[in-house]
DNA sequence: TGCTGGTTAGTAATCATTAACTAAATTTGT
DNA sequence: ACAAATTTAGTTAATGATTACTAACCAGCA
C-alpha cells in the first residue's frame, strides 16, 4: 500500500525523531536527509499530518504484532507476559526511533486525528494485556488479591518508564540485558504466591 | 525572590499548559491571557527559557517537599510510600497543571539547561524513594526478593502512568478517590510477605 | 505524449525577540 | 516640601527565523 519512496521517508522521519526528538521532525530536515527538496516530499505525502498518520501506523503495527502473538500462544499467562516484554525490549533495541515515537503522545495534542489514532494503539495494547492477566487468574497463576487493571498499570508502567530511561540515558546501557532482570522482577510481583 | 508579576505569569503559564499543552505555550497566548501586549512579557522574564525554568523550579518545590517531608517522617516505609502517593495525587488534584509540565520532558529535548532542571527533578525524587524502600527492606517491612531499584521503577511507573491516564481522559475521573485505590495494590506489591 | 518525481522561487503564518517611545510612579537633590 | 531625574511597566511597530505548503517549470521515461 505504500511505495518505496514513501517508506523511505517514514524511515527516515522515524531516524529524525530519534535523533532530534519530534521537534525535529520538520519538512526542511526530512528532505535534507533525504536528499530531495522540500516540494518533492509533498509528491509523496499530501501533508506533514499524513506522514505522521503513517509513522503512528508503522508503530500500531509492530506493537499490536507483539501483544496478539502472545495472546493466541498456549504458553501461560506469566510467560506471556514476560515474552511480551522481551519482544519489546527487542524491538526498541533494533529500532530505538521508535521508542521515540510511543512517548510522544504529549506533541500530538493539537491534532485530533493523531490523538486519536495513539489512543488507539494504547487501548488496544492495554486491552490484550488486561485479557491475558485475567486469562491466568482464572487458570490461579496469576495473583488474584490485585484487580487486573491495577496490574496493567504496573506492567506498562514499569515497561514505559523503563525504555524512557534508557532512553534518557542515549542508549548508554542494554536495554535487552538490563530489561530481562526487570523482567524477573515483574515475574515475581504478578505470580501467584 | 519573584514579583508579583512574575507569579501571575507562570501561573498563567501553567492554565495555559493544562489547556493546550506545552505547545500552546507561546508569548503570544501568555500575553493575551494576561491581557497585556507581548513585549511586556520581557519586562519581567528576560526570555522564554526563563519562563520554563520557573515553571520547572515550581515543580521541584512542589514535588521534593512531598519526597523530603516523607523521608524525614518517623513512620513505617510502607506508610511512607502510600503518603508520598496520597500527596501527589492530591497536589496533581489542586494544580492539574502541574502534571502536564511533569510529562512534557519530551518536549524540553532541544534546551540544554531545562534537560538538566527537569532531570534534577526526577533524579532527586528517584534517590528519596530509593532510600525510603531500602530502609523498609532493612527493617523487613518490605520485600527483598527484589531489588529497590526495580520497586521504584514498579512505583514511580505506575504513579506516572496513573496520572497520565487521568490526563488523557481530561481530568474526568476523581484522581484522589481511584487513587486511593490504587495505592492499595501498591501496598500488597510492595509489603513483606 | 503525458505521467512521475524532481527543481526553483516564493507565500502566508507564526515564532521569539527588539527598538523606540510614553505615561505614571518613585526616588533624589535642594 | 517640591521639582527634577529616574525607574517601572506598559505600548506600537518591526525584524529575522522558521514553519508548512504552493505555483510553475522541467527532465526523463514508458
Amino acid at each position: 500500500m505504500q511505495t518505496e519512496r514513501q517508506q523511505e521517508i517514514i524511515s527516515t522521519a522515524l531516524d529524525l525523531i530519534s535523533e532530534k526528538g519530534i521537534q525535529g521532525l520538520t519538512i526542511k530536515n526530512l528532505s535534507k536527509k533525504l536528499g530531495i527538496t522540500e516540494p518533492a516530499i509533498y509528491r509523496h505525502f499530501e501533508n506533514k499530518i499524513q506522514i505522521l498518520i503513517a509513522l503512528l501506523d508503522l508503530l500500531k503495527k509492530n506493537t499490536s504484532v507483539i501483544f496478539e502473538a502472545e495472546l493466541n500462544s498456549d504458553e501461560t499467562a506469566v510467560l506471556k507476559v514476560e515474552r511480551l516484554f522481551e519482544k519489546h525490549f527487542k524491538s526498541f533495541a533494533e529500532v530505538p526511533s521508535l521508542a521515540a515515537v510511543v512517548f510522544s503522545e504529549e506533541m500530538f495534542r493539537n491534532e485530533e486525528k493523531l490523538i486519536a489514532k495513539i489512543s488507539e494503539v494504547i487501548e488496544a495494547n492495554n486491552k490484550t494485556l488486561l485479557t491475558i492477566l485475567k486469562q491466568g487468574q482464572q487458570n490461579n497463576e496469576i495473583r488474584s488479591d490485585i484487580e487486573a487493571e491495577h496490574l496493567v498499570i504496573f506492567i506498562m508502567g514499569a515497561l514505559r518508564l523503563f525504555v524512557k530511561k534508557w532512553q534518557f540515558a542515549k542508549f548508554t546501557f542494554n536495554l535487552q540485558k538490563e530489561g530481562h532482570k526487570l523482567i524477573q522482577s515483574v515475574k515475581l510481583i504478578i505470580s501467584k504466591k
